[in-house]
RNA sequence: CCGGGUGUAGCGCAGUUGGUAGCGCGCAUGGUUCGGGUCCAUGAGGCCGUGGGUUCAAAUCCCGCCACUCGGACCA
């Protein structure tokens, strides 16, 4: 590894410039691509394919939860997007719009979508008719069009992916049941299929979406301590309904309000993963979600055999249901380790002469570097538990790093020296529920709210900033 | 949007007091090598981010704009 440092020269280290060293994963892993519209990406192959595995899972999900997926428009009418005051006060800064059609200017202008709430009650006002007419649980897989001032790959664009679940129902229970269940949902596929553990919980009213009586999150951390909100899920009550005049007969043969909720999450956990998982030497993709989750490479391929050995053992992997890659491209080997390794591709899978003697092959893990020698004739059963066990490695780690990171503190003074000291971390207080107190932890101590969990301790004591008796927890840190 | 930095070949960079552009990597071709980024040869590739100004002459000096980037402010 000392020998030839090359391509880890080409990452910046880290611990160096966590920003910079993201940024170099993201451009040299090929995730991503810079267009000429600042903050519009080019999702490569490699980044894409990350994308569909995540939204693979998550649409299993959604349908086993009883969801429809379905495709909305991509404009909004000026006048439609105005209905609901909330939302248009917290959308309006940042949206963009179409003026002309052709060379006709037009009467009223559209809005790009920032978010599709409107367009989903604009139409859930024409079907919803009757109590037999809900739920209506859709969900539609897009990108979304925000006109951010400062640009990130995956972390903010002004263009992405994502999806965005819409529900009406007919009763307040329910709909808050839906907002948990999705709530869920992300947390699930966050710690079991991403390897991301998440705190679960409440955004204040300051944090909350424009529009929504409650959103929930989740919260996630990062590598560097700064945490990430991974997916919201939100609670509007009837306050859309009734802004949009949506109604529904019950079976009392009374007009009533749906309850509706919405929940989404984007392109941002690709973010997510690559500051949860990766290292010096690049990306670490967590098996169930990497485009290649074992790569073949033939050592000394010109001899008689390899390449026909490694062939099979491709053919082997593939055909046990593993996203496996044979490259046989003329590399040297060593440039082949160190691209893979960048590249984060959770197994390496080495053949040459020396193995085929053996009749076996060398396995190596890309999160701990461990290499194994494997006999061939338990490939299949040893890439599928080693798959396993990176992934459970890979939590376990960002669960420590998590934990290592999270504080307790009774004062604004002592948050302030826990985020300044570790940089970051997540620090529990108790607060009192004012807007003044939590501005005041911004300007005093530098962190925003991240969620009141919904894990409660349940105990009492004193807000941090104007010392009232209270027993609300609440997480403080530095988001993204 | 405010402040700092950077824009020269695909990438990373050099380019002196202004005189019409160079290095490394990569790429292509051939050979060589192959268990941690092989080695050699040959070759292709540039409107010097963009618009204006100064000058006989601008990559170089001046002004505007754009993009990327790092900090703030604002947000998935």
């Amino acid at each position: 590894m000392a020998k030839d440092q090359r391509q880890v020269d080409a990452i910046t280290a880290r611990d160096v410039d966590f920003t910079q060293w993201f940024t170099d994963v993201c451009k040299k892993a090929e995730l991503i691509d810079y267009s000429s519209i600042k903050g519009m990406f080019i999702y490569r192959p490699y980044g894409f394919a990350i994308w569909e595995n995540m939204q693979r899972e998550l649409d299993r999900q959604f349908k086993a939860t009883g969801h429809e997926n379905v495709a909305m428009p991509m404009l909004i009418p000026e006048s439609l997007l105005q209905k609901e005051k909330d939302h248009v006060e917290g959308f309006a800064p940042e949206c963009a719009w179409v003026t002309c059609g052709g060379s006709e200017k037009l009467e009223e202008r559209y809005c790009i979508r920032p978010t599709s709430e409107t367009l989903f009650c604009e139409h859930y006002k024409n079907i919803i008719h009757s109590h037999r007419d809900l739920p209506k649980l859709y969900n539609q897989w897009c990108s979304v069009l925000r006109w951010e001032k400062t640009s990130r790959p995956f972390l903010r664009h002004r263009e992405f992916l994502w999806q965005e679940g819409h529900t009406m129902h007919a009763t307040e229970e329910e709909a808050r049941e839906e907002t948990t269940r999705m709530l869920n949902v992300y947390a699930d596929f966050c710690e079991n299929i991403l390897a991301m553990p998440v705190t679960r919980g409440r955004k204040t009213d300051k944090e909350k979406f424009n529009g929504a009586e409650e959103t929930y999150c989740i919260e996630c951390m990062m590598h560097d301590r700064k945490a990430l909100q991974a997916g919201t899920s939100h609670y509007f009550g009837d306050g859309f309904a009734k802004a949009f005049d949506i109604t529904f007969t019950g079976a009392d043969n009374q007009l009533h309000y749906p309850h509706q909720t919405s929940w989404g999450v984007s392109t941002r956990l690709i973010g997510g993963i690559i500051m949860t998982h990766g290292d010096d030497n690049g990306l670490v993709l967590p098996p169930r979600v990497a485009p290649i989750q074992a790569v073949v490479l033939p050592i000394a391929m010109h001899k008689e055999g390899v390449l026909e050995a490694a062939q099979a053992l491709r053919d082997r992997l593939a055909q046990a249901g593993i996203r496996v890659k044979l490259d046989d491209s003329d590399k040297a080997p060593g440039w082949k380790f160190a691209e893979y390794e960048m590249r984060g591709v959770p197994l390496r899978v080495e053949i040459g002469p020396k193995d085929m003697e053996k009749a076996q092959c060398c396995i190596a893990r890309r999160d701990t570097g461990e290499k194994t020698f494997v006999p061939l004739d338990q490939l299949e059963a040893a890439v599928s538990r080693l798959l396993d066990e990176i992934h459970e490695n890979m939590f376990a780690m960002a669960r420590k790093n998590l934990e290592d990171n999270t504080f307790t503190a009774e004062t604004w003074e002592q948050v302030q020296a826990i985020i300044e000291k570790n940089s970051g971390g997540f620090v529990h207080t108790k607060w009192c529920g004012s807007l003044e107190c939590e501005v005041a932890m911004k300007e005093r101590a530098g962190v925003t709210s991240r969620c009141m969990p919904l894990a409660q301790s349940g105990t009492s004591g004193t807000c941090p900033v104007c010392g009232k008796a209270c027993a609300t927890d609440i997480i403080w840190g530095i988001a993204y």
